[in-house]
DNA sequence: ATGAGTGCAAATGCTTTGCATCCTG
DNA sequence: CAGGATGCAAAGCATTTGCACTCAT
């Protein structure tokens, strides 16, 4: 990333801290700082481990708040991608998965019926070809992020509706 | 899924496990058929929850063991897609990401160049009404799954290439 | 000044590990 | 009957929680 986007990119979140009328503490200006240079996609313990040695007095609790906080406030993004934890999934073929952002639901999706066979599709390999030179695709699928009927029935009920 | 759908997969889960030279207990038999019956991705406690109260002498360990070896085996995946948990990313825009299935590594796939906006397709609204009715659709994203480039490398290095 | 935010430490909960025992192939 | 697989309990980690203290607004 370069470097005016990164920071620019910080700018952007401290004001939304400011918006969102949360304060604007030291420890969560680094959170911050580091979160929005920061292409990994870090866990709060990666984060936490960086900047403990500039602030000795950072605390795993400071650091899991504020991106609790941040992602509830709609200025980053928590999730969670990764193959090899968490979930199994006896279905072998290619497929599609939609999430429930409420509940964490996952439900598969098949593939059929929607318009590109996504690995045949070129500008797949070339716009990942583009930020990571070298990587080797070996399949695509889709999230589809949403929320559930229950969840959808869940919240009307709790508005009254 | 339909019961002889779901007992068919059982049915070729156990059968690869004989091919994968792997011993055919109680236990795996009931995990692959607990497993293979589910449609909800479950956890490996989840599983354990559900089958302790049949095989009461079921412990963690062959859950884990054995849903390890299932996907080693190539016979069922591993996968965590859920929001709220693990990684954080400072990037709001809407993206998709690279993911290396040997270091977990994620890197963000800009959406530009690829042929199709994927939330404007009406085809993925279908595909996704079909199997969960009343999914209230609020993004598509695509997972690259493969292998990054530093990956690529160690692992040619230790084959000796 | 006041309550949101912080830091510490203990608790929680999922997952892994070591090792003796068991049982499938 | 040999080695893979199991069961148990303890260890390991990331994450959460409770509470007193601090500091940004």
């Amino acid at each position: 990333m370069r470097r005016n986007e990164s920071s620019e990119r910080a700018e952007k979140m401290l004001a939304g801290v400011k918006a969102a009328g949360l304060k604007l503490t030291p420890q969560r200006m680094a959170i911050v700082k580091e979160l929005a240079s920061d292409e990994t996609h870090p866990t709060a313990q990666e984060i936490f481990e960086r900047l403990r040695p500039g602030l000795p007095t950072m605390s795993f609790a400071t650091v899991y708040n504020t991106l609790d906080a941040l992602s509830a406030a709609g200025l980053c993004a928590a999730m969670s991608l990764s193959r090899g934890s968490g979930r199994f999934d006896p279905n072998m073929m290619p497929h599609h998965h939609a999430v429930c952002d409420s509940c964490g639901a996952v439900r598969d999706v098949p593939t059929v019926g929607l318009a590109v066979e996504d690995i045949a599709e070129p500008s797949a390999a070339q716009a990942v070809a583009q930020v990571a030179p070298g990587f080797e695709l070996r399949s695509v699928e889709r999230i589809f992020r949403g929320t559930c009927a229950a969840c959808m029935k869940r919240r009307k009920r709790a508005n009254g509706v």
